[in-house]
DNA sequence: CTTATGACTATGA
DNA sequence: TTCATAGCCATAA
């Protein structure tokens, strides 16, 4: 299957811990940056992490999560992230100059 | 063909 | 800083 969707996941698997992708950063990974909505669309119709799509580290273009909508709750993500060494800026905000995603 | 929808992003107040 | 609105484009009906 060479859908969208599929690319975004195959995008996100890339991700290394401790790193942090907006939505936009990953559609443009993907060549299609305007896409950025259908990056979180294609991860909430995606198998999650079972298929090794981390979805937790992806994130808006400010660094703030998907609350309501992640895998477990909506302190879920920012206890994973925390937990793979990314900076938070604040209770909502990831650090993302310090722990974006370089390709 | 047209609408409706959406884990987004940019802009303005 | 937050909040609201518009624009974006793929998918479904």
């Amino acid at each position: 299957m060479d859908s969208f969707f599929e690319r975004v996941y195959e995008v996100v698997r890339q991700i290394p811990a401790g790193r942090v992708a907006s939505y936009g950063q990953v559609a443009r990974l993907v060549g299609a940056p305007r896409k950025a909505r259908f990056v979180g669309f294609a991860l909430h119709a995606s198998p999650g992490m079972e298929d090794g799509v981390p979805c937790h580290r992806v994130v808006f273009k400010d660094g703030s999560l998907a609350a309501g909508f992640a895998f477990g709750g909506p302190g879920i993500q920012k206890e994973m992230l925390l937990d793979e060494c990314v900076s938070f800026r604040d209770e909502a905000h990831v650090d993302m100059q310090d722990c974006s995603w370089e390709a």
